[in-house]
RNA sequence: GCCGACCUAGCUCAAUGGCAGAGCAACGGUAUCGUAAACCGUAGGUUCUGGGUUCAAGUCCCAGGGUCGGCUCCA
């Protein structure tokens, strides 16, 4: 039997011994589904009116570790609909599963284990009992989960488990979780002092440190500097707008909930914007254009508000107000593909500086569900069949995505993994034929008739919250040195050594760095491990020695140390800054 | 929003319903030291907020806020 295939069966017995173990121990609870997923199962359970946390998962695991010797073979029958519903009279979760499998004029089949019987398909270990190693799983968390996944449903009690072939390969996965933990982006942003939030403020609403906000601007400034290459302006907007301009672009009607609404002392209805398109069209539109001065390219990095369920919120990646690197080109229809391959190449460069592999996928509407987007399906058609025109160009693999795009149009979305193993859609390049419509835009073309122009909607980083987010656990907060919100320490042996390491620190800062001078009046042992803890790229001790030659000492954060005077110095550093490196 | 857990000093965490504490950080002093934690001292609290039970609440109950694990959602 090939590794995997066991693997999925271990599992799949498993959860079928997480049941038997809940019953034996709370007999009243209904056992509905459980599948196997990476890295473990679940089994969702409605236990009643009992309420069941994390403290009651290791009694149940020692049922399960009684029970299992016990279950050396099983049997296997089947049954009719109505035989079949008698075997479940107080359980409504698997009389609905019956229908289904009825329904689907599929086998209904039961499988027993000791005591325990359960409706199933099959596909297990035929002796747990001798197979399964007894250590080789853990239950890990409890959470709630719709029955089957719609949230009009009951709320089920959902135990999570990690299960392997071998005890070592448990605990290789539980030190990944651990190392995760590590990188919690949330944990580096404190730890590395760049965001913070408060409850004053509230939920998911982050403020930046001074540290937070340095690394910002980098980030933006980058984005910027690829952008102004490409023929970009820079435009700015308020964060707020009336009603009219969101009802004219359909967001109004789209949005809803997730709209955060105002309305003025004199009875006027205003949003704060949940995104800037509608904002720019305006920008755009406000002259006649000639196809002479077409491409319009705007870029705008600016928060955003979205008034996010407090139960989805996480950190940075889930956040209400979204700092958006958003930019928005106008041009001929002709000049769409060059305009979306400029974009790709910037996110192409972007990401490929932080060593990060990314994932495309085409973002596509659902024929079968017109109604959550604009505008007619032959017209969907033909944006789709540019993009994937566009890509195969490109020879780049790519996914679909099939009722994910935005309600105005295809995307071509960019996304990331992180230290997790989540996925996390970055960077995105859309393409819209609504909101000019909406809006009437055009440009006048070469016979001095009106043409309409389209939208390429362009995101680099998506958010910066969202970037910094994933960028935080792929670097385990290891900045490169452009980008660290300090860059050097200099720490002084005694506070003889302090005003030459001034001296030094000034010279630094004069060249552009980011400079510390650690001038405690403590011993030098004790500045190196604050330093060696605090991940900053580069630190150097001040002492006699440096004072009396002309030499520096410059160490790394790996530990390796090369000795220079201040000028190469300096170019050394200014070089790595520059490359990025 | 929903299910469950949690919230104590700037940080990490203690405290059977019975005097709110420790380490680190901060501040003051002594020491001025060459590669991972000098020594002494000081200060620091609406125990998330509001209400209730109790002779007595950080601890028990109710409501709200926030956080965490998930579910649902994410134009």
């Amino acid at each position: 039997m090939a590794n995997k295939e066991k693997l999925e069966k271990t599992r799949h017995s498993l959860a079928h011994l997480l049941a038997a173990a809940v019953l034996e121990l709370y007999p009243k609870a209904l056992p509905t589904i459980g599948p196997t997923i990476e890295n473990g199962f679940y089994y969702d359970f409605d236990f009643g009116h009992i309420k069941i946390s994390e403290e009651a998962l290791p009694k149940i695991e020692k049922m399960m570790r009684k029970i299992l010797p016990s279950w050396h073979s099983y049997e296997e029958r089947e049954l009719n609909r109505i035989d079949a519903k008698k075997e479940y009279r107080e359980n409504p979760y698997k009389k609905e599963l019956i229908d289904e499998i009825a329904e689907k004029k599929e086998k209904i089949t039961f499988y027993k284990f000791g005591k325990f019987e359960d409706l199933c398909r099959g596909g297990h270990l035929k002796n747990p009992a001798e197979e399964i190693d007894p250590e080789a799983f853990r239950l890990l968390s409890v959470a709630g989960a719709y029955w089957k996944g719609d949230e009009k449903n009951k709320m089920l009690t959902r135990i999570y488990a990690a299960a392997f072939e071998s005890k070592k390969e448990l605990e290789a996965h539980l030190l990944t979780l651990e190392e995760a933990k590590k990188r919690d982006h949330r944990k580096l942003g404190k730890e590395l002092d760049l965001f913070v939030f408060s409850e004053l403020v509230g939920a998911g609403l982050p403020l930046w440190t001074p540290k937070g906000t340095l690394v910002r601007h980098l980030l933006d400034d980058f984005v910027w500097q690829l952008r102004k290459e490409r023929g970009y302006e820079r435009v700015e907007i308020p964060h707020l707008t009336k009603k009219n301009l969101y009802e004219k672009s359909g967001h109004w009607a789209k949005f809803g909930d997730d709209l955060f609404r105002i309305k003025t002392r004199e009875g006027h209805e205003f949003a704060i914007k949940p995104m800037n398109c509608p904002h720019h069209t305006q920008i755009f539109a406000r002259k006649t254009w000639s196809y002479k001065e077409m491409p319009q390219r705007y870029a705008d990095t600016t928060m955003v508000y979205r008034d996010e369920q407090t139960g989805e919120l996480h950190g940075l990646s889930r956040v209400r107000s979204i700092t958006q690197d958003d930019a928005h080109v106008f041009c001929r229809e002709k000049q769409a593909k060059e305009e979306a391959m400029k974009i790709w190449d910037i996110v192409e460069t972007f990401y490929k500086t932080f060593g990060f592999e990314l994932k495309v996928k085409l973002s596509i509407h659902d024929k079968d569900n017109m109604d959550r987007f604009m505008g007619d399906v032959s017209g969907w058609e033909k944006a789709v069949e540019d993009f994937k025109s566009w890509i195969e160009e490109k020879g780049a693999e790519y996914g679909l995505g099939v009722g994910e795009a935005a309600f105005y149009g295809p995307k071509i979305d960019f996304i990331a993994k992180d230290s997790l193993g989540r996925e996390w859609q970055v960077a995105t390049i859309q393409i819209d034929r609504s909101m000019p419509e909406s809006f009437d835009l055009y440009c006048i073309n070469e016979k001095n008739e009106k043409e309409r122009v389209v939208m390429l909607h362009a995101a680099i980083m998506g958010s910066i919250e969202r970037f910094l987010s994933v960028y935080l656990e792929h670097s385990a907060g290891i900045f490169p040195l452009w980008l660290s919100p300090e860059q050097i320490f200099i720490l002084p042996v005694a506070k003889d050594h302090n005003a030459f390491a001034w001296q030094t620190c000034n010279k630094l800062r004069k060249a552009g760095l980011r400079v510390r001078v650690d001038d405690n009046s403590e011993p030098l042992g004790k500045k190196i491990r604050r330093t060696k803890i605090s991940k900053i790229p580069y630190y150097m001790v001040i002492g006699g020695n440096e004072m009396t030659s002309d030499k520096l000492k410059i160490e790394d954060r790996n530990g390796k140390a090369e000795e220079m005077d201040l000028k190469n110095l300096i170019e050394k550093l200014k070089k790595e800054i520059e490359s990025r490196s």
